[in-house]
DNA sequence: TTGTAAGCGTTATCAC
DNA sequence: GTGATAACGCTTACAA
């Protein structure tokens, strides 16, 4: 299993290296009887050229470095769609992409760009503020986009979902339905104390947009991603307020949406029928709960997608302009059996 | 943001290139003060080596190829703590990794290997029979571990869970917590079609062990991974049969337990009181159900932390002998409380 | 103990 | 239209 070169394709062909190189760039042109001669050559010896020594001379590696939240307890439950959507968009512009962990921290960063591992960065898991990564990112000299919007991004590029749409199509939706009450399950402490920048920008607007509507809105606050915390606040819905009102619940923490369901049912509450849940989560997960719940989905294709595109345009600007600085993705939401 | 090299290291520190290398690889002996002055040196530009050129000369790229499935229509939920743990175990031989998705096929075995990206392959997703990978992987002149065991591995490594204990595991509960009738939900029919290997595995082990306790043992076949059929298979649990003895049922389809677990609980069979069940899912998805299912793992991190050590020493053989050509991992059993 | 220099496989600038 | 040839940044004999 020996690696034919450029010199064996060359040689097989009765040419000199650099013909063989440029039948394959394409980058002068080449009379069609050495071009075929070259390329049977090419065939026979199914020659591959090697990318260490490309990207040496060419300066460009053509790999995508993308850094993955693992490990340290993070909600861990979407993320496969990203890596799988950031990957087929790199594949499709012929790029490579290597896989890191968050946990690395910024020495992760520094090494991919101090090693030239890679042309360009997408980081995802991005933290609102005191995420030490942003500045080392940004003087990195390498394209990076954020999958998150950070406090400051440094400017650096950001894509992630509108949470501030997502909430008001789940309050647009509760209010349509003819709802009069509105209840959100907060955060965990955690979570706000990190502070993630999406908590704020979703619970500002949930609330903003029922004041909107003229409905009452109680935020349920401080929720861990636990089965307890998700029976406590089925307690806090009292059956007496849903045999008065029409209640809607916006749960937009997707771990404790399904043990939720599960707290109000054994309450005696059937969502669907009792009272309405809206979820924020992924789309396969609201299909597979009990019972299938309507959601807003948080769209992770279209947000790497558009990520990839922004990380393209900054390895190649066009003259179409560049993408928005800070692009939120619409969400969506998905009418399933929870909303009654 | 100029990336320095070893040369402007050298200038730097007054030594010649090799003495940077030296120094920096450890690969002869160093005079402490030049040791000094050049790791001064490296510090102040923050010199970092440049990749490509080291595998260039080096001919290894200190990078695993990881083909992980993706897109079509393949149980996806586990793959997370998969990739994690290989890529950590990559890292902490310091080693990267580059991510592949299946659909590229062995096309991507070749790419991976002709144009020289990787030292190492590990594939996941490994079909029973019919996969043209195997035999293009078997002749790449690469490492490569399967994570699966197809019918004819080609000499290739395979590591995997022990799907026949793991299916005895489940027995053995069952018949120690004193039941004695047992239903196995068996698997759709387009996944036997495809003869993923290790349903064969697990089915036949788990009728066998039924008969070594005397347990009559039913398998309900072809279940797509659908609510409907969790709804189907939950209505063929007669409440007559569950009245006269102790079922146990073992549901080796992660994507239908929690559908199931509802079908039964709707059907007024509370698993865990009225009958039991046994999931053979990820401890995560197990601990998240309702109730929470008692389960048998698939160990995704023992196994790729077992497939990271067989791909290192096919990369560099140690005295101790070679990892087993079929690595079979022992599973794990959790007590939750669907079991009675 | 350290330096010189060849070469890894590619691309691109000169020449012809 | 094509062929030498000089880099790219690193490692590693071979000298000193």
């Amino acid at each position: 299993m020996v690696a034919f070169t450029s010199k064996d394709v060359a040689r097989k062909a009765g040419v000199s290296q650099s013909t063989v190189s440029y039948v394959m760039t394409g980058k002068r042109p080449i009379s069609e009887t050495t071009r075929l001669r070259v390329q049977a050559a090419i065939d026979e010896l199914t020659y591959q050229p090697n990318q260490g020594a490309r990207a040496l001379k060419s300066q460009r590696t053509r790999v995508i470095g993308l850094i993955v939240p693992f490990g340290h307890g993070v909600d861990t439950a979407g993320v496969l769609p990203f890596i799988e959507t950031i990957t087929s968009s790199a594949r499709a512009q012929d790029h490579e992409v290597l896989l890191n962990t968050s946990d690395e921290g910024s020495d992760g960063l520094r090494r991919l760009a101090g090693r030239q591992l890679c042309d360009a960065i997408v980081l995802m898991d991005i933290l609102g503020h005191g995420d030490d990564r942003i500045p080392v990112a940004a003087d990195l000299g390498l394209p990076v986009v954020l999958v998150g919007v950070p406090a400051d991004p440094m400017g650096l590029s950001c894509v992630d979902l509108d949470f501030a749409a997502a909430a008001e199509l789940a309050v647009d939706e509760l209010a349509e339905t003819g709802h009069d009450r509105l209840v959100v399950l907060g955060y965990p402490a955690e979570i706000i104390d990190r502070d993630v920048n999406y908590v704020r920008r979703f619970l500002d607007a949930a609330t903003a947009a029922a004041a909107r509507h003229g409905m009452p809105c109680e935020v349920i606050g401080s929720l861990e991603p636990h089965r307890a915390a998700a029976d406590h606040a089925a307690a806090l819905i009292e059956p007496g307020l849903v045999e008065i009102g029409r209640v809607g619940v916006i749960v937009p923490q997707s771990q404790i949406v399904q043990p939720f369901l599960h707290a109000l049912s054994a309450r005696g509450l059937r969502p669907g029928h009792d009272l309405s849940v809206i979820g924020l989560c992924t789309d396969v997960a609201a299909e597979q709960m009990e019972p299938p719940v309507t959601n807003v989905s948080l769209e992770p294709r279209d947000v790497s997608r558009r990520a990839m595109q922004s990380l393209f345009w900054l390895l190649e600007p066009t003259p179409a302009g560049p993408p928005p600085a800070i692009d939120l993705i619409p969400p969506r939401l998905t009418r399933r059996t929870s909303v009654m």
